[in-house]
DNA sequence: TAAAGAATACCGTGAACGCGGTATTGTCCG
DNA sequence: CGGACAATACCGCGTTCACGGTATTCTTTA
């Protein structure tokens, strides 16, 4: 059990984990590390939402992403929705892409994976507090790579400065009536920009150059 | 000076770093590390670059960002693409959101600020190696944040599942008649489907679907 | 100075779109 | 059983688009 001054000066961790070996070692672990301390345990993410309605939210969640019933990924979305300024801490083995960039979508403030040694995982816990996010260096990497995939490869097509205003004000929705006012000029000055764009671009429609714009990132 | 054994089984670094006493340091310290061997040292990219058209690349490149002449940033591109297997591990003093985006994005493999110490230094090195991602905690939590905010809000609009077939479609640039020929049903039924689609979304046009669709990856 | 590129402007035509209707069928849930 | 919703289908009208031309003006660059 956790005595009263721990309580009131250390921080609060609950944790959804149904390994019971693996949940009552981080447990232990994080009752002996000051400054710290596990006020609950949950073998699922219903009970932990559950018991979030009626109790104040810890500083930190340890949460497990294989479990019975709901996923982490889900609970973790919930528990970020009713309490955005808990970090998450996910705690895992599984470190493939899908799980990693799902997990960072839905608010994830760590990433550690289940052979992280105890001084990690209390370090971790610090960094947390501080801001920052650990990460096992193989996710971060994960991600990394996700990144800067997802950022793409920035197409380069030679567009004009003003073919790019056009471009911007495209994707914006507008029509070329609307562009050629905004811009003033004519109508027909607009479409031969629509034109040079199409072509330059290898489009046909004003929707591929909308897609085309937003997944290279040309705007 | 290095010697040959070292030369020949250690693994050889560059580093680009304007700063005299900063680069000696890191220098003198990566020499004094069994395995690694700092073979060039260059204060701006330039140099760097001229020296990769003779030369082999290095397996590890610490680049600083804040440089006389050509940009960290664009340096790094430069390298990945004469070079895309060195790992360039960014050594700075900036972390803000710009900064780390573009890094990312220029294909960098880990990012430690400079007042990093030196132990964090060879270790991160020794986890680049291993095919991990060294960075700072600080510099994580941006790239977590950065990463879940570009993912974005994902907005719900309670799109039937055909309607998303529809979308996807529409977003691969097919026109209203090929859809219908797609899916194998009435040119009036996909126009039915666009109409609820449109009205859902809140837009009145392809481009503005489009545009929606990627934004907030509903497809 | 000549060539190249950027920005501007005009026209006509056939195709595609946006949107207002209306209507039938099937399924799920209270 | 009956309402809600999804999926299907049809029609017409006015608007907008895509794209084929051609052409002038002004920089920038070779």
């Amino acid at each position: 059990m956790v005595n009263r001054a721990q309580k009131t000066e250390s921080i609060a961790l609950w944790m959804v984990e149904d390994d019971a070996l693996f949940r009552d070692g981080v447990r232990t672990l994080i009752n002996r590390t000051p400054g710290f301390f596990c006020e609950h345990t949950f073998t699922n993410c219903e009970d932990a939402l559950k018991l979030l309605e009626t109790e104040d939210a810890p500083r930190i969640l340890l949460m497990d992403l294989g479990l019975p019933g709901m996923s982490g990924i889900e609970g973790m979305r919930r528990v970020k929705e009713l309490s955005p300024a808990t970090d998450v801490l996910v705690l895992t083995i599984y470190d493939d892409d899908e799980r990693v960039f799902e997990a960072i979508c839905a608010g994830a403030s760590g990433y550690l994976l289940k052979n992280s040694s105890g001084e990690e995982i209390v370090s971790a816990l610090s960094q947390i507090i501080q801001g920052g996010a650990p990460m096992n260096a193989q996710v971060a990497r994960r991600v990394l790579d996700l990144f800067s995939r997802m950022a793409g490869p920035k197409g380069k097509y030679d567009l004009t400065p003003r073919e790019k205003e056009v471009l911007g004000l495209l994707v914006g929705g507008l029509s070329k009536r609307q562009i050629a006012d905004k811009l003033i000029v004519s109508f027909y000055t607009i479409d031969t920009h629509l034109k040079n764009i199409y072509e330059k671009l290898h489009v046909h429609t004003r929707s591929g150059v909308v897609a085309k714009a937003l997944k290279e990132r040309l705007i």
